[in-house]
This record gives C-alpha cells, sequence and structure tokens, in this order.
RNA sequence: UCCCCGGUAGCUCAAUCGGCAGAGCGGGUGACUGUUAAUCACUAGGUUGGGUGUUCGAGUCACCCCCGGGGAGCCA
C-alpha cells in the first residue's frame, strides 16, 4: 500500500477507509487502553493524531515510539471526536520503523534556542520552525525559477570553478590538488590540476554576460563563494545567488526586474506556504504579517546616491560613521533609510564611479556610475546591480584607469567589440531573501548546513 | 580582525556581600485520563567551558585560552 503524505490528509474533505502514514513521532500520550501518536512527516506543518487501541497488531512496540521514532500507522481516517483537529487515524496496525533512545535524542517537545538547533543542524530540520523554513526556501527557489521562465529568461549554469583572479567581488577560495610541500615544489602551481591558479567562483557575472549579449535575458541561480572573514549573522562562506542579465537594458529597466522579482517571491510564499509563513509571523517576528504586506502593496522608494546622502546628512541623528558625498553607505546609514526614514524598501542609484566596480557604465556627469542597491528593513543590501559599460573605449579608459591590465579580460572585453548592446543585471543573495520572508535575523538558520568563517561542520 | 555580552544538569535558566549547587522542562518508574506543551507522585542526573592565580574558603574576584551570541568592517 503506497503512502500518503500528512499534509493530503489533512485537507481531506471526507472519510477514508483505509490510509497508510509513515512519519516522525512528535509526541505520544498513551493511555490505559490506548496510546495518542502525533506524527509528522514533514510534508507540512500539521501533524496527524493516530489513536492507537491496545492489542491491534504493533501494538507491543508502541513504548518504544517516543519522540523521534520513525513508524508507519495503518487505519482509517475519521472525524476527530477530541478538540484541535479535524481528523484523525483510527489505527488498526502500527510498526515501529526506527527507535529513539529517549534518553539522548536531543529534541524535546518544548521550544529549543535557535543556538542549540545550530549545533544539531543534522535534527532541526525535525523542529517545526526548521520544517517551515525549509519547505519555505524551496518555494523561493522555485519561485524564482518560475518568474524567469514566465518572462522569457533562460537559465544558465554558470561555471563554479574560475581562473580568472579578477572577478573583484572579494576574496576567493583556492581549489588545488595539490599538497601543501607540491605547491612548494619546483613545478610550483603548473603542476596543479589545471596548471594554474584555480578558484571557487564568487559572480557568474562575467558569464552571464556574453550570454545575454547571444540569449537576450538570461539568469543564473546557484552557489557562491567567498572567503572574507566575515562573522556576522549576514554572511556566510557559501550562499546561493540569483544574477539576471538583460541585453537593450537600462538601469532602469534592471530597478524595475528587481522590485517585481522580490514582490514576486515574496506572494508566492504568501499564496503557496501561508501556514508556514503564519508560524514565522506568531513566534519569530510579530511585525513581519504588516511588513510583507507592505512589501508587496507598495511601491519601493527610489532615490539617488546623491539624494541619499542629502537625507543623511539633515538625518536628526548621530552616525558612527561620517556622511559625504564620495563616501561609502554604511550599514547604519543603510538601516535609516530603509527603517527609519522611509519605513520601507529603498533603491539607491547613481553611485560615485570611485566607489563601485569597474564594469559599471559612466554616466554622463564623469562622476557617478549606473549601480543600483536595493535595501529592505533589517536586513540591508539584498541585490546589488548596475547597467554595464558597454562603450568599449569607456570600458578600456577605465580598467586603464584602475590599473587592471588582467590578460583575462580580454575575452570579456570581446563582447564590446562585436556587437556590443547596453545591458544591465543585479545580483540577489537569495539567503538574505529567505530572511526578508521569514523575519529570521541569521543566515547560519537559513541555510541547511552553513559554511561560514572557521566553521566547517557536517 | 575590532568592540560588547555570555558559558552552571540533556534543554532553558536561578544562585544576594566570596560561605552547603537549585528550579522548570526533558528522561526513567508508577498512577490517572479522548489525550493534545496532558495531569499527579516518586526517582536518576553536576570536573559550574579549560587553565593559572588571589583567598581559610571561588559558580562568584584577577589573568590567559577555548566556545557561543550581538554589533562593526567587507559584502549578497
Amino acid at each position: 500500500m503506497k503512502r500518503t503524505k500528512i499534509a493530503q490528509l489533512l485537507a481531506a474533505e471526507g472519510p477514508a477507509p483505509r490510509v497508510l502514514v509513515k512519519g516522525w513521532v512528535r509526541t505520544r500520550r498513551d493511555s490505559k487502553e490506548f496510546s495518542f501518536l502525533e506524527i509528522n512527516d514533514g510534508s507540512c506543518l500539521g501533524n496527524i493524531q493516530a489513536v492507537v487501541d491496545a492489542g491491534i497488531p504493533g501494538y507491543d512496540s508502541v513504548k518504544e515510539m517516543g519522540t523521534g521514532a520513525s513508524v508507519a500507522v495503518e487505519g482509517e481516517l475519521v472525524p476527530s471526536p477530541g478538540k484541535g483537529q479535524a481528523w484523525e487515524i483510527k489505527a488498526t496496525s502500527v510498526a515501529l520503523i526506527g527507535a529513539s533512545d529517549q534518553d539522548t535524542f536531543p529534541l524535546q517537545k518544548k521550544r529549543h534556542s535557535d543556538e542549540f538547533l545550530r549545533t544539531i543542524a543534522h535534527l532541526r530540520p525535525r523542529t517545526n520552525k526548521f520544517g517551515a523554513l525549509f519547505r519555505i526556501r524551496s518555494e523561493l527557489a522555485l519561485a524564482v525559477h518560475r518568474y524567469f521562465q514566465e518572462r522569457g529568461f533562460f537559465y544558465l549554469h554558470s561555471p563554479l570553478i574560475t581562473g580568472a583572479d579578477c572577478e573583484g567581488a572579494g576574496e576567493m577560495l583556492r581549489v588545488t590538488t595539490l599538497t601543501p610541500g607540491q605547491m612548494l615544489g619546483p613545478e610550483g602551481i603548473k603542476a596543479d590540476f589545471f596548471g594554474k591558479e584555480a578558484f571557487l567562483t564568487v559572480s557568474g557575472q562575467l558569464s552571464a554576460e556574453p550570454f545575454a549579449l547571444a540569449l537576450g535575458d538570461v539568469y543564473t541561480f546557484g552557489p557562491t563563494f567567498r572567503a572574507e572573514p566575515s562573522d556576522t549573522a549576514r554572511h556566510a562562506a557559501e550562499f546561493w545567488m540569483v544574477e539576471p542579465e538583460m541585453a537593450f537594458a537600462d538601469l532602469t529597466d534592471d530597478m524595475d526586474l528587481g522590485e517585481d522579482l522580490l514582490k514576486y517571491c515574496i506572494k508566492a510564499v504568501m499564496e503557496n506556504r501561508p501556514s508556514d509563513l503564519e508560524l514565522f509571523a506568531k513566534w519569530v517576528d510579530t511585525g513581519l504579517a504588516e511588513r510583507l504586506d507592505k512589501l508587496v502593496g507598495e511601491p519601493f522608494e527610489r532615490i539617488s546616491y546623491t539624494e541619499a546622502i542629502d537625507i543623511l546628512t539633515k538625518a536628526k541623528k548621530s552616525f558612527e560613521y561620517p556622511v559625504g558625498w564620495g563616501k561609502d553607505i554604511q550599514t547604519e546609514h543603510e538601516r535609516y533609510l530603509a527603517e527609519e526614514h522611509f519605513g520601507k524598501p529603498v533603491i539607491v542609484y547613481d553611485y560615485p564611479k570611485d566607489i563601485k566596480a569597474f564594469y559599471m557604465r559612466q554616466n554622463d556627469d564623469g562622476k557617478t556610475v549606473g549601480a543600483m542597491d536595493v535595501l529592505v528593513p533589517r536586513i540591508g543590501e539584498i541585490i546589488g546591480g548596475s547597467a554595464r559599460e558597454e562603450r568599449m573605449d569607456r570600458l578600456q579608459a577605465r580598467i586603464d584607469e584602475l590599473g587592471l591590465s588582467c590578460e583575462s579580460y580580454g575575452w570579456y572585453l570581446d563582447t564590446r567589440r562585436f556587437g556590443t548592446a547596453p545591458h544591465a543585471g543585479f545580483g540577489l543573495g537569495f539567503e538574505r531573501l529567505v530572511m526578508l520572508v521569514t523575519g529570521v535575523t541569521n543566515i547560519r538558520d537559513v541555510i541547511a548546513f552553513p559554511r561560514t568563517y572557521k566553521h566547517l561542520e557536517f
């Protein structure tokens, strides 16, 4: 007999004479003549209650069906006479699949701290909160793909291993087959697998640009690696990034896409995983529901970098870091803009060229480039993007100006040499999107097995 | 890497001025009950993160180290 998922049973519209459920026991309550088993199979937040009468096949092992044990229950789906659930299973037989030693099983029926659950990352998806979180994460990933596919974007698999040490987006993790001793040997790096230095990618953008200039609209969605020694609640060494790239598009198109994508993804979770989302609105972040409503319901604020500096200068608030045209907008400034001044997402655009990357399109004022950052309350920067400099002479001049005479730019420049076109794109931190939607404040709690500075467990 | 806070039972925490190391939950045993964070009784459970020092006496004070959390920098 095929098992039925609990999500399906809880949504039942009528009784069923014979069902089979397999899952993990969340709690058991015993009477003299029968036991209640509450079972979760991960298909949804809810559990199904099974009533196990003494004497049915398998009842002998019911004492071993403690919290965490895996079991199979066969029986009749009937309306529950008790309070708290619409349906329950009147078991005709039960079977213990895998026992769970009650002395040592770390998960209890009560609430655990996030810090403790991080130390048992292999078991935390069995909790309500993390089960809900990873169902939402899956829904968000699906929403990203659906969004782009519905709009004619092609999904590009950009390489994870790169030989270019000039992607310029941060410190890179080295990929090698050499032992430390071999690396110091006579052949040096030439003896390595690729015969040259190799790294894990920090961005798929340089791959996406040539494909946008061929397929029109493309996006990458995959893991990204940064070796920054960042030790914060918002950084991981391995994270996922969504990077769309559009041909014949300018900065306004880029901002429109970013705003629309975020709204689409949030709506998808609201519509498709309402009960999982409700858990976060109730227990994790009481302001979540209101904030998400506002996020999808109102247009994002859009201001130029110059206007942002103006607002920050006039702000009746003392900042730790000085505000001034030409200086970077610090985390405290981002938070002030998104949380206090506007109280909603803000897109800041047209940044000074000196604080942004070489490939960003130079504006006519000679001072700024067509860059844009989407700043959201509580998270800060969630999207960073730009119009790309498509004019060969301007791009070459900027590369020379910054002294980036890297050989590897040759093929990149070819895209400007042959049939260049205006194009734009951005990077969306996928974990930050999960955090935004759930209200979870630590990136380690939205990644199955997080990899962070000095931490590589599981 | 810097600043701040913390580390006591399996988990969450308490312990006054430096003076006998505790509670709730969880576990085990039993009772009771269409129960549902069940309830009641009994019970087991500790190198107070590690080290050094001060002291008659250290969970408590000092120093070093380890680990966790929050914030900053960098960024997504």
